[in-house]
DNA sequence: GGAACTTGTCAACGAGTGATGACATATGTC
DNA sequence: GACATATGTCATCACTCGTTGACAAGTTCC
């Protein structure tokens, strides 16, 4: 009889992290509902019971995958007058942030996404996208209806997002000249939900 | 012990249209996981066990609640100069349809949304997306991109129910004032999804 | 070395799910 | 009226889920 080898000492902070970075990657390809406690502790190499000790609840856990401690600002590099270029970068992925972080970012979208329309995880959702997103981006704005503008951009950034990434419906990745038209209307798009009107 | 009087005659097709009314009703309302059987036939007044044999199974259900049979096409009444008001219209819910076939549109996207992000109902909400909206809607436009221009509408009309009717984030109904000038901000917005390029 | 605490393991609970098959009752046909 | 079929009822299956508590094993401190 092999006593076994602990694989991994103790750690309290790695196990977690381990299961927050598993919850996340799980979270980010399907719904609340769909992604069970066992698969995420399963991934991270890790006892089932842990994730509710570790966590409390499930709900819990999910709120804590929604949470950006210190991520960028979803405005951070943007100016006045590239306002709507920097949003079609954002959905471009033409994010010149760090790679590892760029992909954090962009989990936490699909996060956001996926689990749209999950009651359980409806208001954790409904703050996150609150605090982190039309709060900056409203405040970045300047002249009238700073909210309703910038509640519009994002609804046109998660539009063109779960087409693209949950509906697989790509209409992009064709000719490079297509793949141009596409970015500049895009970039008109947001445009339009951003700048003030002028008449 | 009274003889229990039977409250509806057995009928076979009543109660099919019963339990297809209610799936409606509360797959519109929750997710596809989140929306029981035993909960759908209890509010169609019907034994759990008739879901299963009429429908075969809770994905069929769902894919028969998407179905549109005799449903109006999403472009009636659309010209090509009034597009962009058209689409605006469509989510402002103008619509000139009597009103129990305009809540039956409203009742279809609203069940495309909540369950969007579901595995399960992935697959069948693709296709309806792609039959019912995309394929008439870029089948009408003219010029280059006609589907890419087609899906970015979409995508922007998504967003924007998602907004309104999931996140219940609403800038709308405060001044009249506000609502005058979201809307044309809303059509500019599908005008430039929709209208060809001009230079 | 032994006590006190932390971290991990295991088995199980109760609740809920979709689905199925046996049975009961109504309806239609001759 | 008697049979065959259509429709509805009931109990239950097999399964998955989140969560919990008892216990084992490692770690730290005296």
């Amino acid at each position: 009889m092999i006593p076994p080898v602990p694989s991994r000492h103790r750690n309290a902070v790695a196990t977690r992290q381990a299961i927050l970075a598993s919850a996340r990657k799980h979270f980010a390809r399907e719904n609340y509902e769909n992604v069970g406690l066992r698969e995420i502790a399963g991934d991270a190499g890790v006892d089932p019971a842990l994730v509710s000790r570790y966590f409390g609840s499930k709900e819990a856990l999910f709120r804590e995958t929604l949470r950006d401690d210190d991520e960028k600002d979803i405005m951070d590099g943007a100016t006045r007058e590239t306002l709507a270029q920097h949003f079609a970068d954002l959905f471009l992925e033409k994010d010149d942030a760090p790679p590892g972080e760029r992909d954090i970012h962009i989990e936490r979208i699909l996060i956001l996404l996926h689990s749209i329309g999950s009651p359980k995880a409806g208001q954790i959702i409904r703050d996150a996208v609150q605090a982190d997103i039309l709060d900056p981006v409203s405040q970045e704005l300047v002249g009238q209806d700073t909210e309703m503008r910038a509640a519009m951009a994002l609804a046109v950034l998660m539009g063109m997002g779960i087409m693209h990434n949950m509906l697989s419906i790509d209409t992009l990745e064709c000719t490079p000249e297509e793949d141009a038209r596409f970015e500049k209307r895009l970039t008109r798009i947001f445009a339009a939900a951003l700048e003030p009107m002028d008449d």
